[in-house]
DNA sequence: CTCGCTCTTGTACGATCGTACAAGTACGAA
DNA sequence: TTCGTACTTGTACGATCGTACAAGAGCGAG
């Protein structure tokens, strides 16, 4: 009828993906409808299914947009790293920053329960699980770029559930501990 | 109408609260509804409203059934690492143990998740975020237990999404490298 | 026995869901 | 300019949802 604003189907692609992204932070991907994610968007409910036929391929929009995200942080990640003297120290300390944005960390951790139940998604939950003990592997070897990685992923955990700061000498300690053969 | 089985409001009750474990177990909180418990407990619609008000009632039910069986296995974890000559060894074979019920696995993350979106949720969460570190206490002391609780979490995770068996001796020799102060 | 309360069950209602689709609009090709 | 294709949008349909509720059935108290 309209198409009041101007034409750009990538842009609007891109603007579902992000949009399915906050609905799946804030609802789950459970929870996450067209409709909920066409109001985030302010787009109208059929531009949605225009682009992603069905809501699975919607929320797999949703979640690939997250990881892509995730990815960037990971090469600042990477970037931080190779500049600072201490791996131990600098590694807590982009633990603490990563925890100052709790809705990118739910998100994460939906995207590991949605990929443990649905195997199609286990590709890009890979991404994170296997991205930050290949930066680490270099510093540590890999067995241990491993255990860090873990390390890491269940203190994020315990933080994100509890609803408490990380104790970041703890965690330094932690991590020297783990990065001695 | 008929009443036909025999009448025991309690075994009701924790069928109910059985079966919502499970269905949280294999579709998620998200995806958690009504009548799909109904149907896994054998039971009739109007049954799960009687002794749960609320779907938000039915699901706290359901996960708190699930940190009553976790509870217990807990209490199991407490006596082999008891009887355990080699802490780290035992806790490993637990580890392993534990990953061969992944719908049980899943669940305890799908809590986790749960408690982070959901406040009221929270003290559940930490029957297992605090109750394994201060079975750990003892042998290791409470920072250390504290930090092999996480490894192992972050383990668990890894191999839930990834679909893949845990590294064993890796595993063991990481929580000897955090037991050490 | 009978009354009254708890439990049981089938059915129904309004809301919301995924998805389909027709009608309208913009824009490049000819 | 005209036409065809890609995009946009509002609306609609059937399914499923949470929840309410009336009508029956069991059962202990009196």
């Amino acid at each position: 009828m309209t198409g009041r604003r101007t034409r750009d189907p990538e842009a609007r692609r891109a603007a579902l993906a992000a949009a399915t992204m906050e609905v799946i932070a804030e609802a789950g991907v459970g929870r996450t409808t067209h409709r909920a994610v066409a109001a985030k968007a302010d787009l109208p409910l059929g531009a949605t299914t225009y682009y992603f036929p069905t809501l699975d391929d919607l929320i797999a929009a949703g979640l690939r947009h997250a990881v892509e995200t995730l990815q960037t942080d990971l090469h600042q990640w990477e970037d931080r790293l190779r500049d600072a003297p201490d791996m131990a120290v600098a590694l807590t300390e982009l633990v603490r920053d990563y925890l100052t944005d709790r809705r990118q960390v739910r998100l994460e951790y939906e995207l590991c329960v949605a990929a443990a139940r649905d195997a199609a998604l286990r590709p890009l939950a890979d991404v994170w699980m296997r991205g930050l003990p290949e930066i680490l592997q270099p510093y540590v070897g890999a067995d241990a770029g491993r255990d860090i990685c873990a390390l890491i992923d269940g203190i994020i955990l315990l933080a994100l559930t509890t609803e408490t700061d990380v104790d970041e000498p703890g965690l330094t300690s932690a991590i020297r501990r783990l990065a001695r053969d």
